[in-house]
DNA sequence: ATAAGATATTTGCGTTGACAAATATATTTT
DNA sequence: AAAATATATTTGTCAACGCAAATATCTTAT
């Protein structure tokens, strides 16, 4: 009785678990690239300073919701970020309940390091795509997106 | 200074982050169906009852294998979906280390109109996708996820 | 037959993230 | 101007997950 489980059988039978299945693929195969070059961040915290590098400083709600996360969570991963010297919480001008996040210098450094690295992950993983493919990729997931936040 | 950040900068600038978002999404869509019918039940819940279904009953590992969940995970899973009588533990006749997870009478009937309402929030996600482009959807994720996972 | 190694399940531990409450400050209403 | 309301951040609490260790049992090599 040595016949193995089908293929077939292991495979998702609904878009829900196929996108869970690739979104955690990408996240092991970045943290993975990211440790074999000694940096050491999460898939969330490359999120963050990425953002940050990309957009600018801004406040921590901000940050927050840009990249999906809450609010509580984002004050814990400041923290860490913080005491890491990658960024620094500046009080805001005219708003004395709000923060200034923005990368240090040694902040960027890290961000641009650990971007071309994830950048690789992720170009490596549309390798079995030609452009169109990739465009349509990203053009059908975000309309999906689309659909689900303004359900109707 | 009313000017609103441009909506483009709230967008993903990668298909992890894509991905992540459009995952929750649809996490959260089916969860809130599910509770708004009165069926409390989370989505890896669901995934596993599902696949119970539609593979039949079988180890706990392989259980954890098939729905990519951490062994420990997977065991206060089960427990709760024992202990709630959807599912059971028997003991593998030839292996002593070993169970046979099966669903229980309920929990097929549960898992049919889980699956229906699921299934029904799939289907709604994609709704701005022609045949032809769903199929696409989801051949580009499988050969990003057989990228993934034979790394080369 | 015994020892070594592999596999199934469980449990302990640390981390992460969501949700809600607390606090401080801004904004709007009356 | 005071009160009500809204927003930014932080903290507490809890559930879920991954990883590693523990235990039991099976399998393979010697």
């Amino acid at each position: 009785m040595n016949s193995k489980t089908a293929p077939a059988l292991c495979q998702p039978d609904n878009l829900g678990m196929l996108l869970a299945m690739v979104r955690t693929e990408i996240v092991k195969a970045v943290e993975a690239e990211l440790s074999q070059r000694g940096l050491d961040l999460r898939f969330t915290q490359f999120l963050i300073l990425r953002r940050l590098d990309v957009l600018g400083p801004m406040g921590a709600s901000e940050l927050a919701r840009v990249v999906e996360l809450d609010g509580g969570a984002m004050t814990r991963q400041l923290d860490q970020l913080e005491a890491r010297g990658v960024l620094r919480r500046v009080p805001h001008e005219q708003d004395r309940r709000a923060l200034r996040i923005e990368l240090t210098a040694p902040g960027k450094v890290l961000c641009k390091s650990v971007h071309e690295c994830a950048a690789r992950v992720i170009e490596e993983s549309q390798k079995q795509l030609n452009p169109t493919e990739r465009v349509q990729l990203q053009d059908y997931l975000e309309r999906v997106l689309h659909t689900l936040r303004n359900k109707d």
